[in-house]
DNA sequence: ATGACTACGTA
DNA sequence: CGTACGTAGTCATC
């Protein structure tokens, strides 16, 4: 019989269950007129609605422990020996649960002698046998060993409030790498801390993992000790009474005499004037509707309940809609208002699932499925440039996409506009934002949730809101930051998504050499290190190197931090002069290989079926303008190194197309520096076309441009750079490796040659204390709060960040402008070229067949006239096989 | 599991 | 006592 005609039985570990909503709610906020606390028991039915809304069994029932003791306590005494005394408010909870649970028409089952465990996994085998889908929920994780084919365990995450994960045999695969039988297994080597079952010494959930899939079974690892080498193996031997102890503890009973199988166990109406008793008794009168609700019964209350206050009264009732009526609502729902529309797309495991349409009287939900189709009056609405009003459009965009629909008419993006508002905030979901701005809490779209307050609102729902959203910041937004979102931040939001859904291909094959080479390295330099010091430590934890350098090799310390003494690479460096020891050298070498390594190692995760990466975008992760990039990081990608640039030939160009092309801004926040000072001495720098580090080095040193030595050229080059982010003398001394005196001198001559700079950094941060906020170039905003602060610290800081923001926020917005110009001309020429990446002041291009030239054209025109400043944007462009190449 | 901390890669 | 990021490891925490 197929899964879904199954009769669906549902079996719950009452204690345990009742135990985690305990610690889930809050015990002040439920206690009832008597003093009887009640949270465990309100958690508990919330978290049963759910389940029965969701899961719709057809046979239920709820296993409680009668006591804590079972024949496991006769067996050993010490068994769960660490538990704790029950804490007095959850004690009289079960009894009121149990009564409750009676009323509603559900069996509770509990055995003399055995846990509650035992008593599901007994029903779990029946209902298996005797053909139903059976959903276990425990908290118990020897619970595990009962999945199977036709048994699903729904287990409380960690923090056990939130959400219920679904362990079906391939999630237990996934978890463990073990077929769930074998998880006692694992369970009898490691130990249960919380069942006071102790395992082998030194063994934990890998060892354990690795001997069961060698041997297959606990029985044939303790067969096979002997050849188990190392002092694992050892412990093992010594101990194995231990694992054959909590094997037998562990294992569960699947033969426990019942008075009921699952048979018995359908659904029964509930008892509703027994319902209303306890639940009066308990004082639950949102649970009561909503259990009354859920059996087809209408509680009194139940528009009370689930309209607290006047402002979400206007929310407007939900219609589901399909395809010919949504044509005409549409039409109707935007020529009514003759505005734009909330959309908001709701997602299943398998991609879109349905529409939340809103105006703002009106809203809609569209049921979606792939492959529909008749649905045209939708698929054209998303299509067209009717304007949409959404939250997080990159990433509607990429599921519209993925799922063969187009979206145009990005009108507004809540997330984007927010992010523009107070760019330094953390990232708000909608949930966060509707929250913040609107003074609402939105229940939690989360099916998972264990103890929800009500019913989670549904896309249509959320569709409104983002509507509302949309009203609230376009009344916040001024109309540079308005500009910004406009004529930046919009229309980039496809170009972005479309760099995401193209990837850049990477060949596997050069990333697998360079990681295995890089793995012997590390070893070997490990092994050497261990031998200078004689013995092995863990060469990654700071907290041990700072044991051996500075206790048992008696070296002198470093620098300070919150945890001791500092070990990264600029102590050691200072540390191998001050007091050579080969282990210095040692370590600072397998640092370096096992970062590289696991640079390597990340990207090959992330290689995705097609061959190539697809990084995500972060469009409001930064304070100053910046896009970043996350899984993986494509923004930095090692390049100094030379085993970097092994690293970056390893990104190729895809089948079907030439070459690759990268193309950055030389200097591009100096060339900003000169326009926003409009320091004379740096715009001719510039616009002499001469190397600026030694045209700027002659300028300050008195010298011919052609006199400007290497070492003249490198303290330039640093203190240039190093304005543009508030660098102090002492900071340049230390980074030059010279004397404080020196660095004054230097900033000293380097501001008498370029005093408009100086004022100009001066006058940023005057005029942000004032205002309370920088500005771009192109009008982009970022507040500062701390630049008038009495804290010296928070105000430095805020200074250095408040002279940085502009230099570094206006390069930001010129990339922006010239991707969403090369983007529009690539369309425009209908050119095949593809844009890939974007590393700050850095693009990748993928070349088609053919239109190298064209498109070195189109980059070099729209990255060259982004913005216009007194000096030109200087261009490079690099073409080549790989990324390492194609660099210059 | 989660968060703090350290360390280190990029522009 | 130099800006802006993201990731990964260790360790302590519950």
């Amino acid at each position: 019989m197929p899964d879904n005609e199954k009769p669906t039985l549902l079996i719950i570990d009452g204690h345990s269950l009742a135990f985690r909503a305990f610690y889930a709610l809050p015990v002040d906020s439920f206690q009832n007129r008597d003093g009887q606390h009640t949270n465990a028991i309100h958690g508990f039915i919330a978290m049963l609605i759910n389940l029965l809304q969701k899961e719709k069994p057809t046979h239920l029932a709820v296993a409680f422990d009668i006591s804590r003791f079972s024949f496991r306590t006769r067996e050993y005494p010490e068994y769960k020996g660490t538990r704790a005394v029950t804490p007095p408010e959850f004690v009289g909870q079960v009894p009121l649960l149990e009564e409750a649970l009676k009323a509603m028409g559900i069996t509770t089952v509990s055995k003399e002698d055995y846990e509650a465990d035992d008593i599901l996994a007994t029903l779990a085998t029946q209902g298996a046998e005797q053909g139903y889908r059976v959903l276990v929920v425990s908290g118990d994780r020897d619970a595990i060993q009962m999945v199977n084919d036709d048994v699903t365990l729904l287990y409380p995450n960690a923090r056990g409030v939130s959400e219920l994960k679904r362990y079906d045999r391939d999630a237990v695969h996934e978890r463990y790498g073990i077929e769930p039988h074998q998880y006692p297994d694992i369970a009898a080597l490691v130990g249960e801390t919380s069942d006071n079952l102790i395992g082998i010494d030194k063994v934990g959930e890998k060892t354990a993992v690795k001997w069961i899939t060698q041997y297959g079974s606990l029985d044939e690892v303790l067969a096979h000790a002997d050849e188990i080498k190392g002092v694992v193996g050892q412990k093992l031997r010594e101990q194995s009474d231990r694992a054959i102890r909590n094997r037998k503890l562990n294992h569960l009973l699947c033969d426990v005499p019942l008075p009921i199988g699952p048979a018995d166990l359908e659904r029964r109406p509930l008892d509703e004037a027994a319902l209303r008793e306890v639940f009066a008794k308990l004082q639950f009168r949102t649970l009561l509707d909503r259990v009354l609700n859920l059996y087809g019964l209408t509680g009194e209350s139940a528009e009370a309940a689930t309209v607290p206050d006047a402002a979400v009264a206007a929310i407007p009732g939900v219609r589901t809609l399909v395809d010919e009526e949504l044509g005409h609502w549409l039409e109707h729902a935007s020529a009514q208002n003759s505005r734009a529309l909330a959309l908001r797309i709701e997602r299943g495991p398998d991609g879109i699932s349905g529409f939340g349409i809103a105006s703002a009287d009106d809203s809609a939900y569209v049921p979606w499925a792939p492959g529909r189709p008749d649905y045209t009056a939708l698929e054209a609405w998303l299509a067209s440039t009717a304007p949409k009003y959404l939250f997080d459009s990159k990433s509607d965009l990429k599921a519209l996409s993925r799922a063969g629909l187009g979206l145009a008419g990005i009108a507004f993006d809540a997330k984007i506009a927010a992010w523009l508002l107070k760019p330094g905030g953390s990232a708000y979901d909608l949930t966060g934002q509707v929250y913040d701005f609107l003074g609402q809490t939105l229940p939690q779209a989360d099916p998972n949730q264990l103890i929800p307050d009500t019913d989670a609102v549904g896309a249509a729902t959320e569709a409104w809101y983002v509507l509302q959203l949309t009203e609230y910041l376009t009344g916040k937004l001024e109309e540079k930051s308005r500009g910004v979102l406009d004529n930046i931040e919009l229309p980039i939001v496809p170009v972005l998504a479309t760099m995401e859904l193209t990837g850049v291909t990477v060949n596997q094959g050069v990333l697998s050499r360079l990681s295995a080479q890089l793995a012997s390295t590390a070893a070997e330099l490990a092994a050497s290190a261990f031998a200078e010091i004689g013995r092995e430590v863990n060469l990654g934890s700071p907290k041990q190197l700072q044991q051996v350098l500075f206790e048992e090799l008696g070296m002198p310390k470093t620098r300070a931090n919150k945890t001791g003494f500092s070990t990264d690479a600029a102590s050691l460096t200072d540390l191998q002069e001050r007091n050579p020891h080969p282990f210095l050298d040692l370590l600072l070498k397998h640092r370096d290989a096992s970062k590289l390594r696991q640079i390597i190692e990340t990207l090959e995760r992330a290689i995705a079926d097609d061959g190539r990466i697809h990084t995500s975008y972060e469009q409001t992760g930064t304070s100053t303008g910046r896009i970043s990039s996350t899984d993986p990081n494509l923004q930095n990608i090692p390049i100094k190194a030379e085993i970097g640039r092994e690293i970056r030939s390893a990104f190729e160009y895809g089948a079907g197309f030439e070459t690759l092309l990268t193309a950055d801004y030389s200097q591009i926040e100096m060339r900003i520096m000169a326009h926003l000072s409009g320091d004379p001495g740096l715009i001719a720098a510039f616009n002499e076309g001469e190397d600026l580090h030694r045209f700027v080095g002659a300028r300050i040193f008195g010298v011919d441009p052609a006199d400007v030595t290497p070492i003249m050229r490198g303290k330039v080059k640093a203190m240039s750079y190093g304005l543009a982010y508030g660098l102090s003398a002492f900071g340049l001394s230390k980074q030059l490796r010279i004397e404080t005196s020196e660095a004054k001198q230097l900033m000293a001559d380097y501001f008498e040659r370029f005093g408009a700079v100086r004022d100009y950094l001066r006058n940023v941060v005057a005029q942000a204390r004032i205002d309370g906020y920088t500005e771009t170039i192109f009008g982009r905003r970022r507040p500062f709060a701390d630049l008038n602060s009495s804290n010296r610290v928070l105000r430095d800081n805020a200074e250095r960040a408040a002279l940085n923001a502009p230099i570094q926020g206006s390069a930001a917005d010129i990339m922006k402008m010239a991707m969403l110009g090369i983007s529009d001309d690539l369309r425009s020429e209908g050119l095949g070229s593809r844009m890939l990446l974007q590393v700050h002041d850095e693009l990748v291009f993928e070349v088609a067949h053919g239109e190298l030239e064209a498109l070195s054209a189109i980059v070099r025109d729209r990255m060259g006239h982004a913005a216009d400043l007194t000096v030109p944007l200087d261009v490079q462009l690099g073409t080549g096989a790989n990324w390492d190449e194609a660099a210059h």
